[in-house]
DNA sequence: ATTAATGCAAATTCTTTGCACTAAA
DNA sequence: TTTAGTGCAAAGAATTTGCATTAAT
């Protein structure tokens, strides 16, 4: 289920930011990847009783800033996590059934280069999350539940 | 200071809506007009005390989804509302002075078009937030508080 | 009159904090 | 040892909900 780096390599670049490998980090992270696709800090925490509630957002917040999750903004406002492809890259949401699909093509800064060069704009960064509906559910009326 | 539509062409879009013109939805429509440039919900609620804290948030989704207001996403995660340009647009949000400029240009839609066709999927709708310095902030080494 | 809209206060949801305690290094 | 990391429970924010009440048409 886990797309990102391997655990051995997670636990490296944890060593190399001078973070301590501890059992809690090491559980959110066995959680997180048999999450699914996306899921909620509500998701890992449940499937960690054991853990403390606020373990697993420091843990969360720390494996973003590392760059090996990331999160995405659904259709509704709410927020996911997802394992991060590592890089820049951006997200295709499908509203029927919740899959996510990733996409690293069509660099906006560069697109928005000539427009910021008009208005003086130093683009720094940019936040981009696509709806519709992915293969399967464009197929059917209506795709899943949620 | 609201560049919007103005509060009789609002009122109209209001009717036209079905929805009643109450006293308290003008008031939230006042206080967002006198709110500055992107403002929360609880910036408006302050400016109107006498109006109960649910409906400011109803009056706020309410305009949301007639396109009065959008809602800018800001860098630190935190969700402001500012008047629509009405229709599709995104913005360039400073980091530095936390001003929010619109832009249209850029389809981003057109842009996917060939990408998503790729992988099958269809495009309904997407949130793009740009995030920089604007001409002034870009100039001096910090610029505002926030 | 009707019934949409409101106000209030409580309930939710999601996340952070304070702090004594535990365990990696 | 030392001090990063943890757990708990409480505190916060940002909204939302239930429901009796009010007011716009």
């Amino acid at each position: 289920m886990r797309k990102g780096p391997s655990l051995a390599g997670i636990v490296q670049r944890l060593e190399d930011r001078g973070c301590r490998v501890t059992a809690p980090r090491l559980a959110v992270l066995a959680a997180a990847a048999d999450a699914g696709d996306q899921f909620s800090a509500e998701d890992v925490a449940r499937r960690v009783p054991h853990v403390g509630r606020a373990t697993v957002f420091r843990t969360l917040k720390l494996l973003v800033e590392m760059d090996v999750l990331c999160r995405v903004l659904l259709d509704d406002g709410s927020l996911r996590y997802r394992w991060s492809r590592r890089g820049h890259h951006h997200h295709l949401v499908c509203t029927a059934c919740g899959a996510v699909e990733d996409f690293t093509l069509c660099d906006v800064t560069e697109l928005l280069r000539e427009l910021t060069r008009a208005i003086n704009f130093s683009v720094e960064g940019h936040w981009l999350e696509v709806y519709g509906r992915c293969a399967a559910c464009s197929v059917q009326p209506v795709g899943a539940p949620a």
